[in-house]
DNA sequence: GTAGGGTTAG
């Protein structure tokens, strides 16, 4: 199409006026597939003005259904005319002559794939039920699950996928994708469904090569990052492998991903090598290496990069600054933390949005400075919402502040009536000071609404398979020699003089009931299992989807000593890297 | 004779 003689003409224009006196003069005199080719090249060329395009558009008296979706698919690919895109669209329905067929809908469907414009999805599919006859095209199909899957509705995504009989790369790479990122919204809050979504993902990608189609980069991205959701290290490892075998190219995408996954699976260092390896970085593969620094505890390394990236001449984005203060928090580095901060506004030129604000009440509050953290909070320019109040709270338990803790509770409550660690982070607040009548107030509270406790589970992955574990969970095939195994681990700590810190449990009840409650925190019983099933050489890696609590943090640390075995955690935070009796977070967590 | 769907970081 690009060699049309009338095309190549028009390529010799340089300046925008040419081609529209050009293009004038072939409306003027009818010439419909040479608008067609103008227009296609308007809309391809960087001289795209979706104004000039639209005013060329109103002279053609009798647009074709061609026409309007050319012109509606570039207007969805500039992301910012959306709203011209659908009135084109509607100016389809409202000629009598004309229908939308199913060129004009994969476009339509991929601008409803994100806010603010996903409402407009589900009447979208009624017409598409209205105007097309099954069986269905496969853009049209994979336009629709993947606009699905964004909206939240990944059951009917994948009803959807299973009626096609014959799915192509793409629409495996969509639905692949939608299991991979429905649990990577909030990175580390791993919970059980997330879990299972990236497990979902990965039993895909084994369907998906039974039926013969060739995994692709894209498709891989996808993979990787359901690894490192799972903190699945043999799988993210086999993918990468996949990716050299395959002579996939090591593209930003896969680079990034797998430069995160790593670091999510706890190798820092497998994580920096590759990302050394890579040869173009742009901003989301530093945000990825400056997380990962970050999640670790290593904040001055975090730090060095960020300075490094802008040598590069590389422009930090909200992320990038989200990620580094998040570094300076869990390293100690206040002042650091703090220059950031106002850095975005000066030398970046960002407006600070809330979760910058987020970062600076936690780097605040973490380092005990409550009450300037509780002021910048109440003087922010936004309504503070229920993270960033958690923040708070989490810093005034941190400090023993009970007063900021209840007042900031409070709110939270009020944002959130249903979030039960809200109530169980006040509880463990009374618990530590004795309160048992306040610590009973809450209870009965939680009780009153229906809230109940999140369980903490525990993912291990052991010679590659997964393995999940409950608090007190008794369903694991080898359940009887775990438990076996916790009474010993538990001898064995007490000849090191350990004492179990009973104020973590929740509720007022004996002393000894307590112990037994803590003793089988899903970490325990995922590391007594680790400990009978794993080569004593390996490591521990393990997820945990809430934050470890104080006495698993003491128990885990003295394992490390007792049993001379490495023990990386990843909780919902950050990670806890466990040797010879101490952890990397030094207490910032 | 022409147009349409999928990927990375917090």
């Amino acid at each position: 199409m690009l060699n049309h003689p009338i095309l190549q003409q028009l390529q010799k224009c340089h300046s925008l006026n040419t081609l529209k006196q050009a293009h004038a003069q072939m409306v003027t005199t009818g010439l419909s597939l040479q608008t067609y080719y103008l227009s296609h090249f308007l809309n391809t060329s960087s001289k795209f003005d979706s104004a000039y395009a639209l005013t060329i558009f109103n002279r053609i008296p009798t647009p074709t259904v061609f026409l309007y979706n050319t012109l509606i698919s570039s207007l969805t690919r500039l992301g910012d005319q959306t709203h011209l895109a659908f009135s084109l669209y509607s100016r389809i329905l409202t000629h009598e002559t004309l229908q939308p067929n199913s060129f004009t809908f994969p476009s339509l469907f991929k601008a409803c794939s994100s806010d603010p414009w996903l409402q407009h999805g589900p009447p979208l599919h009624t017409h598409v039920l209205k105007f097309l006859q099954p069986p269905y095209d496969h853009f049209v199909q994979a336009s629709l699950l993947n606009f699905y899957a964004k909206y939240g509705k990944l059951c009917l995504s994948r009803y959807l996928f299973n009626q096609i009989s014959k799915p192509d790369l793409a629409t495996w790479n969509i639905m692949l994708a939608a299991y991979a990122q429905s649990a990577s919204h909030i990175s580390y809050s791993t919970s059980f469904e997330d879990a299972d979504m990236s497990l979902e993902a990965l039993y895909l990608f084994s369907d998906m090569l039974l039926s013969q189609i060739k995994p692709n980069e894209v498709t891989l991205v996808a993979l990787i990052t359901a690894c490192s959701n799972l903190g699945a290290l043999s799988q993210g490892a086999w993918a990468h492998g996949y990716v050299l075998r395959n002579n996939l190219k090591l593209n930003r995408f896969v680079g990034t991903a797998l430069v995160d996954m790593y670091s999510k699976c706890g190798c820092l260092n497998l994580a920096c090598q590759l990302f050394d390896q890579l040869s173009d970085r742009d901003t989301f593969c530093y945000n990825a290496m400056i997380g990962g620094f970050a999640a670790h505890g290593h904040g001055s390394q975090a730090l060095e990069l960020y300075r490094k990236m802008k040598v590069e001449g590389l422009v930090p984005d909200g992320a990038t600054i989200v990620v580094t203060m998040f570094a300076c928090s869990h390293g100690g580095l206040v002042e650091e933390g703090l220059e950031i901060f106002e850095s975005t506004k000066g030398v970046h030129g960002m407006e600070p949005k809330l979760e910058h604000y987020g970062c600076l009440i936690d780097l605040l509050g973490r380092a005990g400075r409550l009450k300037e953290a509780e002021e910048r909070l109440q003087n922010m320019p936004m309504k503070p919402n229920a993270i960033l109040w958690r923040s708070l709270l989490g810093a005034a338990r941190l400090h023993g502040n009970l007063e900021m803790g209840e007042a900031a509770l409070k709110h939270l409550i009020e944002l959130e009536p249903e979030t039960s660690g809200n109530y169980v982070l006040l509880s463990n607040m009374y618990a530590n000071s004795a309160k048992w009548n306040d610590v009973k107030r809450v209870r009965m509270l939680m009780k009153d609404r229906g809230v109940d406790k999140l369980p903490g589970f525990s993912l291990l992955e052991i010679n590659g398979a997964m393995h999940e574990f409950l608090t007190g969970d008794r369903a694991h095939p080898f359940s009887k020699e775990i438990y076996l195994k916790i009474g010993e681990i538990n001898r064995r700590l007490q000849e090191y003089g350990h004492k179990p810190r009973t104020s973590e449990v929740l509720f007022d009840v004996e002393e000894e009931d307590k112990e037994d409650f803590l003793s089988y925190h899903s970490e325990r019983l995922a590391i007594a299992f680790a400990l009978i099933a794993s080569p004593s050489s390996f490591p521990i890696r393990m997820i945990k989807n809430l934050r470890v609590c104080g006495d698993c943090h003491t128990i885990t640390k003295l394992i490390s000593l007792a049993y001379r075995r490495d023990i990386i955690v990843r909780d919902r935070n950050r990670f806890h890297h466990f040797k010879d009796g101490s952890c990397s977070c030094l207490g910032f967590w």
